[in-house]
DNA sequence: CATCCAGCTACAATCGTTTGCAACAGCAGG
DNA sequence: CCTGCTGTTGCAAACGATTGTAGCTGGATG
């Protein structure tokens, strides 16, 4: 533990190791940068001066010169749901796979967290010159005001849904298909009258219900289907999801959840009022989290596959940053037969 | 939509605007901070041009001069456990509520996710230079690290264990005592050979083992517990947990898990053998997530509060910053009751 | 021996702000 | 008229790195 030669004076910048040195600050930093400019032999004698003294020079000012920041901004919209805590999974699950891959390919992270309040909350995170690029997650409400920010500030990535014709560029799974996929299921198992949770103020959520209305239509006269606004902040949540059912009563064969979180939300209640799943009511979410699994019964979901969209969104961005003209991607679904339906 | 006039031309720097609006680029930087030193009239008039062409002035330059950066580090350290994924649902929720109360704060945050490989992982963190203070959820088994950093680093909070005599602040529940309250609730509900879930070579963790041990050694002769090593990454997990439960056969009355994620998983596997909880076995977590109140059965646990957690630690640190001595702050456990023990 | 080249290194400009200090005008008081 | 003060503004020096260019050395070549 005892390192016998402890750090004896802190180095402040480039310029002290350097006369330390008995060369130039440039030279300094070209050794540090590793360049084969510099002779080995001086390169190797600066770099282990900077090693022994814990010396790394100052990121602020390399930044400033080089114009370069190697800072990804990730940001989250609060805008259709003021109370949706940041700790909602799916956000936190694609954000855990994008901090991952930024990591990986040598990239920090900054958060930020907004509630959008003017029209410039985007622009002032994109003009505030300490970001490369950025990420978003969802789109929420904003979709115009990204729009207009993408115009001009290319590097920009968005998770959410491509609409024809939109200049941004989105990463994100087909929630159409996604949605009739799920009405579907429940309906080649024999439901009828379905139900729909989720708020539709949401592009993407907005899109699943159109896609389940789809699939009930497709599967003719007979079928029926019903939407539920149903909030995603977890407390309100749960009210919110027993008044849905004490209004629908019995008369009910499916739920079709706009997310998982709502999903296992509804598969408690629904325990709660001792209605057995799928035997009564078949329950579908959306997301197919790592709890899906967790739950009693398993969940039957729809899979959106996070992990390669974060890999998407940051290759994207990266694409995008070198210049190139990147357009949206879209991922299909994937239905994943549990035990709820 | 149409905003009449767009902005004109793009300002790069303090400077261009200096001379658009006939003034020297020290007054501008001035008048944009809002000081009171310039003419009231002369700051409006420079306001007005920079919000008419969307100028903001640069981040990085001015950090490099005021030698401050506004965003703390958060830093989450996967050393006992390098396959554990960042989504892991308790990280993740502290992790949010620091977001959440670093951002009303007015700072940034940046997020450094990293795999202990040498001894300087964090020092690199810390002398980056980019970073006003740092945060770390976790204390993994990098306690040694974490204090040499400490001695010189001033503000720095870590999410931890206080071991008398430690130098770092840390802010923390008391794990021993939310151990000891976990075995004691089984032990009065009548068990008498528990088990314990989780893998001692993190801190807390094995103080949370050590509680549990000090509740069966005062319940006295003919009570006992045993402890299987068990991994948090989601994969393992399950795999480990059904070996246990093998090995285990119907040899207990209860299972103390480590954490809510352990017992979750716990509970379905039980489930799925078609042991009963608890009437055959009891479980406790150790938590209250979110999700622990969704569970079938609601599961019984040790309640961390994560909230005021965060802002105890972002408090700790901001004075920290301001130059203070903060000591460590111990959260006293809470033990909630619900069904599954 | 003059010339040229290669391999290093030093010099100095630059990135865009902030801020201490000096300067300047206008005005009041002695 | 001189002095001192107040309220603004301009000047220029930092902050700490990167990098193009010029200069220096020594050795190879004609």
């Amino acid at each position: 533990m005892e390192g016998g030669d402890q750090p004896k004076r802190r180095i402040r910048n480039i310029a002290e190791l350097a006369k330390m040195a008995g060369v130039s600050a440039g030279t300094v930093s070209r050794a540090l940068a590793g360049k084969t400019l510099v002779n080995t032999e001086t390169r190797e004698r600066i770099q282990a001066i900077a090693r022994e003294h814990g010396f790394r020079p100052n990121q602020m000012a390399r930044r400033l010169r080089t114009q370069r920041t190697g800072v990804i901004g990730v940001v989250i919209p609060l805008g259709h749901e003021r109370r949706q805590h940041i700790s909602d999974p799916f956000f936190m699950s694609l954000f855990g796979y994008l901090a991952d891959e930024l990591t990986e390919s040598g990239h920090d992270l900054m958060l930020s967290r907004v509630i959008p309040g003017d029209d410039e909350w985007l622009d002032r995170i994109v003009d505030s010159g300490m970001l490369d690029g950025a990420l978003m997650i969802g789109q929420s409400d904003q979709f115009d005001v990204i729009e207009q920010v993408a115009e001009r500030f290319r590097p920009l990535v968005v998770w959410g849904s491509h609409r024809p014709g939109q200049t941004h560029c989105a990463v994100g799974t087909d929630n159409i298909e996604g949605g009739r996929l799920a009405a579907a299921r429940v309906i080649t198992q024999g439901a009828k009258r379905l139900a729909f949770f989720g708020d539709a103020g949401a592009i993407e959520i907005a899109q699943r219900l159109d896609g389940a209305r789809a699939a009930v239509a497709a599967a003719g006269p007979g079928h029926s289907l019903v939407s539920f606004s149903t909030h995603l902040s977890s407390d309100d949540m749960g009210v919110q999801i027993s008044a849905h059912l004490d209004e629908l009563g019995g008369r009910i064969d499916a739920i079709v959840a706009a997310s998982d979180m709502i999903a296992m939300m509804t598969l408690r209640l629904l325990h709660d009022r001792g209605v057995a799943v799928p035997g009564q009511v078949m329950v579908t979410g959306f997301d197919d989290l790592p709890l899906a699994t967790q739950t009693v019964p398993q969940l039957t979901t729809i899979r959106q596959d996070i992990a390669s969209g974060a890999k998407a969104m940051v290759d994207s961005l990266m694409r995008r940053i070198a210049g190139e003209d990147v357009p949206s991607t879209v991922m299909p679904p994937e239905l994943v037969i549990r035990e709820s339906a």
